[in-house]
DNA sequence: TCAAAAGTGTTGAAGCTACACCCATGC
DNA sequence: GCATGGGTGTAGCTTCAACACTTTTGA
């Protein structure tokens, strides 16, 4: 059976986030079509007959990035009438987390794509600035309930990248201190018995994520702001 | 210009709250049409192609409940392939919180649409059930960041009665004199002149919600468990 | 008089903030 | 030696949970 209403474009947009050079950096391409040809979009597609808005993503992020078992979550759904002066489309954005170094940089050139850091965005269509923004608080609501890295950082880190990460994501600075006691206090991450030397001349620990820890427990870990 | 690609028929699904009798409930209606004719369904309707999303929840609840001007949340699409039986829906969730004496009773009537307590809900249709428990989640977790029941409780209320909302919306006790303290810190409850004297032998005062105060300033104001 | 809710006070534990302070080392 | 980040400690403050206690009044 057919309900008879009428059927709607359902696009996926994703806020690809990484972090490189104590960056957040977000992938974009130059759009092909018009409208808006030439201006800067987020990586998107439409959403088949037969796969989930969660597997358009995962699609989507594959062809982009050549990487699959990304983190997706999804942000919102974006549907004013005229978001898309070509089309009506509704569009369900997703923020995916991935780590700049591991992505395929071949495809992503092929693409056109490019990592623009998060403060220096190039003129984007449509709502995509909206769509970012959105996806920026939800990434900092993830990272204040759940200690954020895994997906951004390299397998081994020191806890002042870790610390730097958490500056850009959230805008502010750590007290080094204060931050290090809270983020070792969590319980989720495991000090390697290897020194980064490059950073500091006494050199730091390098810590990584434990297998298959929690790592939330409904508490906030850091307030906003 | 159109866009070549496959279009999908786009809903919306309302998890509406009411509290009533010191129960949270839900308004749900028996489904007319096959498939899964008489099972229990959220109160939903399709996007038209000039309307956004958040029109079209409107409007799905101002012509089964006669109001307007709703507090209306976002939670997620679902997107399942399979999630209706009866054709390819994607359904974009809303949570809705209204009070109940101020619907129009026969218009729910006339729709054959019910009230029903969260914990005693009938057999639903399709992944209803997933989206009430989403819808919840959400729910607490908007309780958890600003002080709730501006939408759900009357005019004017006594903390019992606001303690006794969060009681349900949480489903854990709070303890009286903790409650009112803190609930009184956020400062943004006025305390009317009037007592209730119904509820308690002592009477206890009313209060109402401060006018365009923000209530809500980024911090959590009750754990989650 | 007693039960039940209203409303206030207290106390100890825990967490956070803003620092001070020493350590190790490359320059 | 000195600047830099690594790492630890601490004093003062705020918050919170648990619970005692007093007030008021209808049944």
């Amino acid at each position: 059976m057919v309900y008879h209403h009428p059927k709607l474009l359902v696009a996926v947009d994703c806020v690809i986030f990484g972090y490189e050079d104590g960056e957040l950096k977000l992938l974009l391409r130059p759009r092909e079509i018009e409208p808006a040809l030439g201006k800067w979009s987020l990586m998107g597609g439409f959403v088949g007959l037969e796969e989930s808005v969660e597997d358009a993503a995962m699609r989507v992020l594959y062809s982009t990035t050549g990487l699959k078992d990304i983190y997706l979550e999804q942000v919102a759904a974006f549907s004013a009438v005229d978001r898309d002066p070509g089309a009506r489309v509704v569009s369900i954005a997703f923020v995916a987390l991935i780590r700049i170094d591991q992505h395929d940089k071949a495809l992503v050139r092929e693409n056109g794509a490019h990592w623009w850091p998060l403060n220096q965005l190039p003129e984007l269509i449509f709502d995509h600035e909206k769509i970012i923004n959105d996806g920026l608080r939800s990434l900092q609501k993830r990272a204040s309930f759940e200690l954020t890295g895994k997906e951004l950082l390299p397998e081994k880190f020191t806890l002042m990248q870790l610390r730097s990460l958490y500056e850009v994501i959230y805008q502010r600075p750590f007290d080094p201190g204060n931050f290090r006691k809270k983020v070792l206090s969590l319980n989720v991450l495991e000090r390697l018995n290897i020194k980064n030397t490059t950073e500091s001349k006494k050199g730091a620990f390098y810590y990584r994520f434990k297998e298959s820890e929690d790592n939330s427990n409904g508490d906030r870990i850091f307030k906003i702001n």
